[in-house]
DNA sequence: TACTATTTAATTTTT
DNA sequence: TTAAATAGTA
């Protein structure tokens, strides 16, 4: 057998991993140092060399994106394809086996999918319902305990409140969350997990199967698994399962969603012998972007240390622009990405990257004004767009008329005269009598409407039992177009004229190209109709269609993990932004943050680009902040400050030695931007901006009463204020 | 009941 | 600035 393709092409460390015994492995494996390589050419040598059948596999990723990849190239590597290898998400899979399970752990073969749009819906729901003030009881916050409780493995009999009573309000409101999905059939991510979790251990002949069954299971991203993913794999691989993890703690970055580190902790004690293989060569980005990165991340305490190293050469020194606000710093980015294309390079190959979402505005402004092709990731995504939740609520309520979210969603969606009175009767009736939303209908909330909205009622009723008869014998597709038309979604988007209107028909259109093209996962069993919403709810697709453009890429930090460009801008590196101000004051938050400023750094192959701005709109007003302190983690020998309009002689950032957490940007006189002052004529106002040092230093400052102004210190006489 | 005006609050978001 | 949720009006 040649197993040349399998392990020629791979350095010391990684031939290590892949052809490792079967035994238990972590490898810890540093930015760009080949760990989907690692993955895929491990799963090729235990098929062709160890002749382990496909079958007997399991790998797991976060994202939809990473399974997709894994099975592309396992099947490139082996030739062939592997239907029967179980490659997918924690959520797909354990969506899979609970399709499979469903009566073992006491779910309706129907259960349905929601996602945490329709989690937070049902959320406020019930905080309305239990007549709790909803400023005190924010759906989010509610949300986000309940999310909490799940990913650690909590049911709500587990949780001891103790005298804390807004705790025990969580709790209560948790458990009727609970109760209500339960009713309806509905299951959420995290319960997805957690379910997958009990059925190993409410049903020990189903886990002996499965563990028979999957000798091998490879994990990737390891540093991002919660509670209860760790724990559901930990039961799975038992004692005789292999387990095979990749991960790089230093690269974990949604602890906020529950992901923790400590399970790579956790892992080497719970397999004593385990094999522990580090990958410390970069092969993506110079020996500047990859030095400033180990600096940055040194700062951090809670490591598992490694240092990445290349062969590649210095590079060009990574560049830092001081902005005087977010639009200069666009035009900024704007030109250097004029100048790049300009070079001949791909429009592609540039990132724009930053901390939040709103970041994003100005950057796509400049960029439409210049004319160059963007494509902005995150935001709403196709499944989560309004009509076409509206449309996958009726498709829901055919298949589930218990289903009480959609029910709500698309009551009076067109309007049809049933309004938030008659909404309200049918939801109490259903309350107090155990029903659910469809059958207190039925029943016209037990005769308590008046005429005109049982009639409305109705008319809603027979409309989905005839879409349900209509649809019957009709193909997915075929199915999908008829109820958009039938239900009124299309005739109701046609009368808005407007341009949103003409987007939401392309959009209702293009779900039923959606459904046409649909292929089920046949290892799924479930009928087509089933098969398609499970898919919308896990999968909600990309924000914008048009991939094959050559267009530059804006996303946040977060989004921007596993992918890599050579050329990358790093905008709002500032203190209260990036580190984010609501995690400044949280160590663990805070080191984060500077894992999430190593991500972004090591996505740069050939340039990397830093920039900050002294003053920011943000929210509608103007805010100043100080350059981000990771900028002067990074060792000046790596970096060159960028002027192409030169203002100034400024001081490159410094760490402040003597305040051990301090940074500043400015050492003269005194004057920090922002700092507020007083002139003998002008009044009051505030300092935007300072060119030199000393007595000759000018500032410019923004009166109240006289407008923005450029004064000479020695001159000016300016009172601090 | 349906539409419009006002108020409120705003990290990150693999599934 | 902006989106979304609520309050107010036809």
């Amino acid at each position: 057998m040649d197993v040349t393709p399998i392990i020629d092409t791979l350095n010391d460390a990684q031939r290590e991993a892949v052809t490792a015994p079967q035994e238990p492995v972590l490898v810890i494996a540093g930015a760009g140092s080949g760990k989907t390589r690692v993955l895929v050419h491990r799963i090729a040598w235990l098929v062709e060399v160890e002749g382990i059948s496909p079958h007997g596999i399991m790998a797991v990723t976060f994202t939809n994106k990473a399974s997709a990849e894994m099975r592309g190239r396992v099947e490139q590597l082996l030739d062939m394809p592997v239907a029967n290898l179980w490659v997918g998400t924690f959520h797909g899979l354990a969506h899979r086996l609970l399709r499979r399970h469903a009566e073992d752990v006491g779910l309706p073969k129907t259960f349905q999918i929601i996602d945490s749009q329709d989690q937070k819906r049902l959320i406020r729901r019930l905080i309305k319902d239990s007549g709790l003030d909803e400023s005190t009881w924010v759906a989010r916050e509610v949300q986000y305990f309940i999310n909490k409780q799940k990913d650690e493995g909590r049911r709500p009999d587990h949780i001891d409140v103790g005298k804390d009573h807004t705790r025990a309000m969580l709790v209560r409101l948790y458990r009727s969350y609970q109760e209500n999905c339960d009713q309806n059939g509905l299951v959420d991510f995290a319960e997805l997990l957690l379910r997958a979790h009990e059925l190993w251990l409410k049903r020990p002949e189903v886990l002996a199967h499965y563990q028979r069954r999957f000798g091998h299971i490879l994990v990737d991203e390891f540093q991002d698994t919660n509670s209860v993913q760790f724990a559901w794999l930990r039961v799975l691989a038992g004692d005789s399962g292999v387990l095979f993890a990749v991960g790089d703690d230093d690269q974990s970055i949604y602890r906020w969603r529950g992901a923790k580190v400590e399970n790579m902790y956790q892992l080497k004690k719970d397999f004593p012998g385990i094999r522990e293989i580090k990958l410390e060569q970069n092969y993506r980005s110079t020996s500047n972007i990859l030095n400033a990165a180990n600096a940055i991340i040194t700062n951090n305490s809670e490591r598992l240390g490694k240092n990445l190293w290349t062969e590649d050469n210095e590079g060009e020194p990574i560049k830092l622009y001081n902005a005087y606000n977010e639009r200069d710093e666009a035009e900024f980015v704007i030109a250097r990405i004029q100048d790049w294309v300009n070079q001949g390079n791909l429009r592609a190959d540039a990132a724009i990257l930053y901390r939040s979402n709103a970041q994003s505005r100005t950057f796509e402004e400049y960029l439409f004004k210049k004319q160059i092709p963007y494509r902005v990731y995150g935001g709403l995504r196709f499944f989560e767009r309004a009509e076409i939740k509206d449309a996958l609520a009726y498709l829901r309520l055919l298949e589930n008329r218990a289903d009480d979210t959609s029910f709500e969603r698309v009551v009076n969606v067109p309007t049809r005269g049933i309004g938030a009175r008659t909404v309200d009767e049918i939801r109490d009736y259903a309350r107090a009598n155990a029903l659910s939303l469809w059958e207190s209908a039925m029943s016209n909330a037990g005769g308590q409407l008046n005429a005109r909205a049982t009639g409305a009622t109705h008319k809603f009723l027979a409309l989905v039992e005839e879409l349900a008869q209509e649809t019957e014998s009709l193909t997915l597709h075929e199915q999908v177009d008829h109820v958009i038309e039938r239900s009124g979604l299309i005739p109701h988007f046609k009368k808005d004229r407007s341009e949103q209107g003409e987007t939401r028909i392309e959009n209702l259109e293009e779900l039923v190209s959606a459904a046409q093209t649909f292929e089920p996962d046949e290892q799924d069993e479930l009928p087509p109709l089933a098969a398609f919403l499970s898919h919308a709810a896990l999968e909600a697709g990309e924000g914008q269609a048009d991939k094959w453009e050559d267009c530059v890429q804006l996303m946040t930090l977060h989004s921007a993990k596993g992918l890599e460009f050579p050329l990358v801008f790093m905008a709002g590196m500032e203190e209260g932004l990036f580190p984010h101000k609501r995690s400044i004051n949280d160590p663990g938050g805070l080191e984060e943050e500077r894992r999430l400023c190593y991500v972004g750094a090591t996505r740069a192959m050939s340039q990397l680009y830093l920039s900050h701005a002294d003053q920011r709109r943000m929210h509608g007003t103007d805010n100043f902040a100080q350059a981000s302190r990771f900028l002067a983690e990074i060792p000046p020998k790596y970096t060159e400050e960028v002027r192409p309009n030169i203002r100034v002689q400024r001081p490159v950032y410094q760490k402040n030695t003597t305040h051990s957490n301090t940074y500043t940007v400015t050492p003269t006189d005194g004057i920090q931007l922002g700092q507020r002052v007083r002139h003998g004529k002008f009044g009051e106002g505030t300092v935007l901006n300072y060119e030199g040092s000393g007595s000759h230093a000018r500032v410019q400052v923004n009166f109240e009463a006289e407008g923005t102004k450029w004064l000479v210190m020695s001159y000016a006489k300016l009172e601090l204020m």
